[in-house]
DNA sequence: CGGGATCCAGTAGGATACTG
DNA sequence: CAGTATCCTACTGGATCCCG
């Protein structure tokens, strides 16, 4: 127990693959960032997300739930009430992506640049 | 300016996504890690990372290259030596990839229990 | 050795309509 | 309000063969 962060196992790279993979579709941290600070109803969720189809926030919500991320309480009212919340691993969660946030802020635009300029050289 | 990193911005949530989804496919971290501590050649980086096609590990490698993370440099030998090599920007990214690996590790494994108590409670 | 070209299967994402 | 059911398109991953 030396090294602090190996990450070169073959084993650590599939794990990360894994989660990287899983979290990094299309919704999945913008459903997760929206249900950080406080826990918000289905179409109150896709209204903050905004460009979502019920469908998509459907399946994002589901699969959240599923990896023990979300919480879903239904409240037996007409008309039904659905509240989703994120759970303690859910909120672990943000702490790496919050790293990974100010990574993408800072470096993007040049991600961009090196882009069209290796488009130009061809 | 005062709070670290809101992470609340619709724009940064796509910020983030676009990064992760970027980096979450299937290859590119374990081609990045295998990279990390030095240059190697192309089936080299084959033999490391284990599973990979030529045509995955050719447009990994590409897409990386293009994005500026990578640099490509060939001998004009026969037979002919391609070498891979991280940049800065490669570099910057297994950094907060790092604390992201962390959490993987230490979460991974409870979701896929949740998983398949999900699973059997249905 | 280090790819390029082609073809193919599976899945992610999305539009729309309908339901309890 | 909070979904489910269809249907469709685009992209990802991969296998195979060919080339300088």
């Amino acid at each position: 127990m030396d090294v602090p962060t190996p990450l070169d196992a073959p084993a650590d790279c599939r794990s990360v693959s894994e989660v990287l993979s899983r979290v990094g579709d299309k919704w999945t941290m913008q459903v997760v960032v929206t249900l950080r600070d406080q826990p918000r109803r289905f179409n109150d969720i896709k209204r903050q997300v905004g460009g979502i189809s019920q469908q998509m926030l459907t399946r994002t919500l589901k699969t959240l739930e599923r990896d023990g991320m979300v919480t879903r309480t239904v409240c037996a009212t007409t008309p039904p009430q659905v509240e989703y919340a994120l759970t303690a691993l859910g909120r672990s969660l943000s702490e790496p992506v919050r790293e990974l946030a100010q990574w993408a802020r800072a470096h993007l635009a040049t991600i961009h640049d090196n882009r069209s300029q290796y488009d130009a050289d061809r």
